[in-house]
DNA sequence: ACTAGTATGTTATATTATAACAATTATGTT
DNA sequence: AACATAATTGTTATAATATAACATACTAGT
């Protein structure tokens, strides 16, 4: 499941930034006012320690094997949900996984770059990929409230 | 399941669309030298029939219900797979459904605004999304092999 | 301590998708 | 036409993802 090089494209030692995103969560969810949970802050942890999208009943697995918690499919579920409101993680729809999200403190859609070989992913922050979707939409007078970008393709390290 | 105003967005008649869609079809599929067989037209008119992306269940559901054909999923997710593969069809990955492709004769990739009022989904043909997209993936030497965009929020027809 | 609200546990089930193998149908060759 | 081959569809079973409904436990404010 671990990539095999899972730095690549996010260059910094992966327990510090594990770290950071963690802290980082505590402070939005003091902000909201909503409880960061040590099961919330679990899943979180998990789902920070792949830089491969995690799927649900994979986070189930590592609960179980890890922590010897029997959760049962709602548990994770739920905190996933939790997390999804607060912004600290994303959906990648086309893989029914969850990433990290590296920018909680502030508010965006969630575009991203998969690797198909080694399945890495990246988020992208580009305000010209959101402008031209927002002209987009303003030309067919559609009021847009979620938007989804998943671009699969062969991230730098796996090309030959 | 039907949409209200199935034709907000798009304005012309529907079957002579769904008749223009089977027919252009036919064109592509005797161009890649593969076969539209009557099940495949079958689903594909399906799919059309509804502006709303269609799950696979729906279409079995259809299937058994109008043509007494009491198949299996594994029939309908082949079919859907073909007519995916030939590009008459685009998968949308956060609702798990499908959609008639609007210009199949021209390979691309699918955009779609959907509404999360109504259902109704319109497949986009933005060169600046699709051009914003490939530049931010080339900045991290990204090669692309498929995009994915999905954009959520109220048609004009739900707006009030 | 009491209460209301929040979070988690538990059981069952819904929804979406695929694996594996059998039967049928279409296509090209003799 | 008879045959061999490949492509398509049927069939059964099961995997993978997600949610409904209700019970229990925990938390925070009174
Ligand atoms: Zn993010
Ligand atoms: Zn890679
Ligand atoms: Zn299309
Ligand atoms: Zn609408």
């Amino acid at each position: 499941m671990n990539t095999k090089n899972p730095t690549a494209l996010t260059p910094h030692n992966h327990d510090s930034c594990i770290a950071s995103a963690l802290e980082k969560a505590q402070q939005v969810c003091q902000r909201n006012n909503v409880r960061l949970t040590e099961l919330r802050l679990r899943v979180l942890e998990l789902v920070w320690r792949s830089h491969k999208p995690l799927g649900a009943y994979d986070i189930l697995a590592v609960l179980a094997k890890e922590d010897g918690r029997n959760a049962a499919p709602p548990t994770v579920y739920r905190a996933l949900d939790f997390l999804l409101e607060q912004g600290l993680i994303h959906r990648i729809a086309s893989l029914n996984a969850f990433i990290g999200c590296s920018d909680p403190e502030c508010p965006h859609q969630g575009y991203f770059l998969i690797c198909n070989q080694c399945g890495i992913t990246l988020e992208l922050h580009s305000d010209k990929v959101s402008k031209s979707i927002q002209r987009a939409a303003l030309e067919y007078d559609f009021q847009i409230s979620h938007e989804m970008v998943e671009v699969v393709g062969v991230c730098p390290n796996c090309k030959v």
